[in-house]
RNA sequence: UGGGUUGACUGGGCAGUCGCUGUUUGUUGAUUUUUAUCAUCGAUUUUUCCUGUAAAGGUAAAGCUGGUCAUAGAGAGACGCAAAUGGAGGAAAGUCCGGACUUUAUAGAGCAGAGUGCCAGGUAACGCCUGGGAGGCGAAAGCCUACGGAAAGUGCCGCAGAAAAUAAACCGCCUGCCGGAACGAUUUAUCGUCUGGUCGGUAAGGGUGAAAAGGUGUCGGUAAGAGCGCACCGCGCUAAUGGUAACAUUAGUGGCAGGGUAAACCCCACUCAAAGCAAGGCCAAAUAGGGUUCCUGUAAACUUCCUCUGGAAGUUUCAAGGCGUGGCUCGCGUUGGAACCGGGUAGGCCGCAUGAGCAUCAGGGUGAUCUGAUGCCAAGAUGAAUGACUGUCCUGGACAGAAUCCGGCUUAUAGGUUGACCCACCUU
């Protein structure tokens, strides 16, 4: 049971352009210098997670590699500690000037605060 | 040993924990297909009996067919679970070339347009590669080159310069002619030198320019000069020899065509149909719309018939009606009903991972590469996987992420391994 609260399957991702424009159209936001989230409730038990990683703001596919793994990771690992939401996260253009170290730290933050969101 | 040139390979390792994704096997078995048996219900056919003038209705049996339920057998099988195993690159990049594949077009030929451009070979093909030639750079190894045509035509070439081309003559140089008068000689009016003008000759020298109609010469020649002649070099043409060829060498011959620019138009030779995996193929819900068939109803119109103030049949048009608005009436809104067919959207599946494939060995070839044998299967996602954390080791990890697939080119790249060659120095 702890295992599996680890996981990171298809249901716990936004799959169709439907999930992702219910969420445009009505979500709270948290904002900071790498990271805009976008949150709204779902008929679920279980938060969900999509990312929109423009390649205007991190031209190199590498780049947009490492940002998404490091989102997914965190979703991941504290996923139990999210209520049922579906959560989208875009990078923001000054993303590009930040070193991985920065990254990491907004990354936190931005986590941090939403959970202080919802509670 | 140091410096240089040029190829080939590699692109952090190990252990643990957690995660993503493909494949295979096993397992659970929602669901589903099919067969058999039993039960039950319906349609239809035949027959029995009953009612009825008839049409028809009811009843029972048999045959056939379909649905539902149960049991048994066989098969498929989602989401899962478990195990095993695979999971980015040398450039995956730029999208600059060439192909495969798909759809469309296509008798053949031509024009236009685009591309290529020393020769030969390799290849599925290429603008790529290999070998060779020519020119250039370097002391050498080696490196670089859009390297056909300017003697088909057109355009452009500032400034300078006399002139930028059937040549011309600014300063010069030189013969002749007409003068001058300084000097020298003497034959005393002639010669030489100098000097002014002029008819000509000249292209050596000066000057301009990127370029001035080949270059060099203690050569000959001349009034001075000049390919005017000669020798050598260069160039053109011809021949021979070597080479598949590009080309090279040698000999003869011509005193010698000719400014540059063709990544300017152009000419010549050769090549090319177009668009791209969002290609293209298949399945296909809901809603709306299309077509075909059947059915219900009643009204109107028309036609025909009969027992003619009426009735029956047919055709066409239509919706009385139905449904919704809690029930009823009015009103309002909406609309014939059913079945089937085809197109097609969302969505899904295929295309899509066995290929001009890789490795080893043998053989042919200077080489690119080809042939044969044996072995191997090596990412396949689709809101888009190939990762995170911890420990540890070292030389402290660069550039950078598949999206239909191959062959190239170009660009980026920390560090490491290794072959060959050149030069210098030292030792033997």
């Amino acid at each position: 049971m702890i295992h599996k609260s680890c996981q990171f399957q298809r249901e716990l991702r936004l799959l169709t352009a439907k999930d992702f424009s219910r969420v445009f159209d009505k979500a709270f936001k948290v904002h900071n210098k790498a990271f805009t989230l976008l949150a709204r409730k779902n008929d679920y038990n279980h938060p969900r997670l999509g990312l929109v990683i423009a390649k205007k703001n991190l031209r190199f596919a590498f780049q947009r590699n490492y940002v998404k793994r490091l989102l997914r990771e965190e979703f991941r690992l504290k996923q139990s500690e999210l209520n049922a939401y579906d959560i989208v996260i875009l990078t923001r253009r000054d993303i590009a000037q930040l070193s991985k170290k920065d990254i990491i730290s907004f990354r936190n933050n931005l986590f941090e605060r939403f959970k202080k969101r919802c509670n």
